[in-house]
DNA sequence: TCTTGACATAACAAAAGAGTTATATAACAA
DNA sequence: TTGTTATATAACTCTTTTGTTATGTCAAGA
């Protein structure tokens, strides 16, 4: 999904992350949230146009004010995605050498640690995939990802 | 802190996306890692120098291999500075309109339905910065920002 | 030792990003 | 209507990023 590029590439900016932590504290106004940086008011009208165009803030027209409040759509996606790594993270699955270990020790029967609620990702498993790893026959400039 | 850009820019990039959702599988090396895009071996091996250094994958040296897996830090780094945007937006912080009105309403003084161990954030509060909700006396021309 | 495979680094071009000033627009106020 | 405030858009510059090719290094084999 193209749209955790600009999310996540909207978070990488620390002016727009002060941003989001203003929005935090309550919707406020350009003005408003101008006033700290010294930086130019276009700079933030635009800095406010990625962020919501990443879907992390919206604005409303109220007379001649654009109040802007956070978004849970543009997080919400961030997390979702993120959730894929810690989940990886918590069950080793990043260790592949620890893995092999395992499988070659006498019980691997018995499975990993991997508590029963938690999603399984088993290295291996074509679905985790950045895309499909193997075949990529289309489009030379696409990229194998797992966001499409 | 600086190093939440790198973290947040070396995810907005979905080539990069895809090498960590491969990383999620298991550890691997460089070639491994390369072969399903249509990039340049010096490509990958650039994506993965920012992915090191955004602290979301550690490299070992094996012989002439070099493999690569998952680290946390970077990871929680990230999930620690959202966390910010998730308690807001759980408690509505951003909608400024909402908590006036609520103000208003005659049982204010039951506050919200803040759950008592979240961080409280209120609207006019001076500190911008969730991250370090108290003391922050920076000098003027610093950014109002959560990660210094 | 010579060659090959698995990387890393350098140099460079093209594209994207971020900030600036100038200017347009729409709502308000006088 | 006219001036002012709040904001958006345009045009332009400077810097960073990303990919490319060329080349260097180190380990493993023959």
């Amino acid at each position: 999904m193209q749209n955790l590029d600009s999310a996540f590439s909207a978070l990488s900016d620390p002016t727009r992350r002060a941003i989001l932590a203003r929005l935090a504290l309550g919707e406020t106004t350009v003005m408003e949230l101008a006033r700290p940086f010294e930086m130019s008011q276009p700079a933030i009208s635009r800095h406010l146009r990625v962020l919501e165009n990443a879907g992390l803030i919206l604005r409303r027209v109220e007379g001649s004010k654009h109040p802007c409040r956070l978004a849970r759509q543009g997080l919400d996606e961030i997390d979702q995605w993120l959730e894929m790594l810690r989940t990886a993270l918590e069950n080793n699955y990043d260790r592949l050498d620890h893995l092999l270990a395992e499988m070659k020790s006498p019980n691997h029967l018995g499975g990993k640690d991997l508590s029963p609620g938690t999603p399984t990702y088993h290295p291996g498993d074509k679905d985790l995939s950045p895309g499909t790893p193997t075949s990529k026959e289309k489009n030379p400039h696409e990229q194998p990802d797992t966001e499409d």
